[in-house]
DNA sequence: TATGTTAATGAAAAGGTATTCATTAATTTG
DNA sequence: CAAATTAATGAATACCTTTTCATTAACATA
């Protein structure tokens, strides 16, 4: 391997100022005391030789890489996660943290860019849309390395997360749905393996339980594609739904597609249709869909805080926070009287 | 500022072993010799201790990170980048680099990203959707850390690029409106500055200049929202347009919704409309947009390919390269005979 | 058996910075 | 004016690897 390149170090820049390597060091560390006149002269021979800190080799004396992971999956098919990224990095950005990101199938191991992350001496992981098993995020912890997540939980795990109020969520849905007077609701289940889609689930069927109706099921994968075939599935039958709550919006846009284009229903008038997550396109005039809003901001900012902080106060307790979304009435569902579109409503705790 | 954890060093893992510093080295780096009794030793020690070779020293010494830097902007309003990023992700991932991202607005200023990247040692800069001055660029360039973009270019700049063929892309689109016999045709602009609207419209008008046909223009500045308000400006005046081509596909679907729902006019029998990118949204049932495709692959591959490669040749010239798109014609625009929803047309060269 | 090759090993240096410690200069205080 | 603080500086060290170089062991060849 050959050596390369020879970029300019402290010690050239130190020469051509006139003085030693430290007070290079400290006229761009703003840590020890410097003269007036020794930083201009560092600065100025600086500029000239186009001097850059080597952070490589600063992170090796101070134990420091302001550095973060970012594990992400479903990116491409979900808008909603494609926000979240956004958010988070700019959040990182102007907190002063690097991020070095990974993106995932949502199924995939991720026992192989751990070892990567902890190589590359990030100091915290913010995993999202991927599930970490139980034993790597114990041994990112373990080793010092915070890991805080968004929308996904493991049980007892030392970490924090933060997830929207997912079966809290199913419960308003439902509620709404039989207030409105709908006999034969669906819950058409994003996949099986997803927290998300089984926590809001479990509210939704709570309540139908409850009044003792009982619901129809599919599964649609968490893609418009799948959604679009099960949903022709469940309305293309003898006794098909008169509503379907659909784990995320984008399967809820691809149910609304196959009911509108595909099979010509009316809706809401024929078929009540709900989703979750609030994406841009679900206010598009063409869906105006009645959803569940993802409390987006708050998890953002509260996961990347809480990640920082416990990298600066490793001994704290993680934080694990289930904060509360709320219904966004639009046209694609059938409601109660005195609920029309433009409605929002929050969730009680 | 205090030295904290104390993470396991190659030394520790020798003593445990019972062999040098070196040999741990050369276990884990597959490079000098070592005899298979000493690899187990130490592989078994170095799992006994949790040990991870620390990528800062291994840059220090080796000059070598392994990282690039990726600029991106418009992430979360434009599926079209959401679906490059994702790509240029994995692709880095599956070669082995690390990517350090920074997600930008599309008319910010790069100057305070630029010494992050060089200061963390990136070895290469991809840029997309976001513009690099060519001072910048340049500035990279001669510290030896090459640049590629994808989508835009900067005049006489020393970097490679690789973009759709957006100019002759406007050429097709204009030569189907005008053989399918529109004679009102209309330009939605996205951003001022950016060269992919602005090559696409030169493209487009070059050929209605040539038949002197007269266009009627908006500007969209790349968003659903704009782009509905532009629309109904555009389509609620005496002499509406019969044709809308929209610089990107997201605007193309803003004014679909605008003429169908907000103005109640027939697609495609009052107005063809037209876009750019073919992002997935393009060819759901609601919209089954007629556009022109980008050959996002070959311009991921492309890219990164080129990236590397100069980063391992330093001295090669920067490849530049116009990468054909293909027309995809859907329903949202009047044909001329014999074309119909399903064909894919390729660019002549 | 002696000699020449090759493989395996350890000691030591280098990479570029931040920080400690000792020294000198500058300033304040009595 | 002397003494005592304080501020500024430079030399040296540490951070954790990879790599070079010299040395030793193992082996094959004559």
């Amino acid at each position: 391997m050959k050596y390369s390149r020879n970029s300019v170090t402290s010690i050239e820049v130190a020469k051509l100022a006139g003085v030693s390597q430290s007070s290079v060091s400290r006229a761009f560390s703003h840590e020890g005391p410097v003269s007036v006149k020794t930083r201009r002269k560092v600065l100025d021979a600086a500029r000239k030789l186009g001097y850059q800190p080597n952070a490589m080799a600063r992170s090796l004396i101070t134990r420091h890489t302001s550095m973060v992971g970012m594990v992400i999956a479903n990116v491409h098919n979900n808008p909603f996660y494609t926000e979240v990224l956004d958010l988070l990095s700019r959040k990182f950005q102007k907190l002063g943290q690097k991020v070095m990101l990974f993106i995932v199938n949502r199924d995939q191991n991720l026992d192989d860019i751990l070892p990567q992350l902890l190589e590359y001496q990030v100091e915290g992981i913010l995993v999202t849309a991927a599930t970490l098993s139980s034993t790597m995020a114990e041994e990112c912890e373990r080793w010092g390395r915070p890991v805080a997540m968004i929308n996904r939980y493991v049980p007892g795990v030392h970490a924090s997360w933060f997830c929207c109020a997912n079966y809290e969520g199913g419960k308003m849905v439902a509620k709404l749905l039989l207030d409105a007077n709908h006999q034969r609701p669906a819950f058409l289940a994003g996949s099986e393996d997803t927290t998300t889609s089984i926590d809001r689930e479990r509210g939704f069927m709570e309540i139908l339980n409850q009044e003792k109706v009982e619901a129809l099921r599919e599964i649609g994968e968490y893609t418009y594609q799948d959604a679009y075939d099960a949903a022709i599935r469940l309305l293309d039958r003898k006794d098909p739904p008169d509503a379907i709550f659909c784990a995320n919006d984008i399967m809820a846009l691809g149910v609304m597609d196959a009911a509108k284009n595909g099979l010509g229903l009316k809706i809401p008038e024929e078929v009540s249709i709900i989703g979750f997550d609030d994406i841009p396109m679900s206010s598009w005039s063409s869906y105006s869909l009645t959803t569940v809003r993802q409390p987006i901001q708050r998890m953002v900012d509260a996961s990347v805080e809480e990640l920082l902080n416990r990298i600066e106060n490793p001994e704290r307790e993680p934080l694990q926070e289930v904060i509360p979304g709320e219904l966004v009435i639009r046209g694609s569902a059938r409601m109660p009287g005195g609920l029309s579109s433009g409605w929002v409503i929050s969730q009680d705790r």
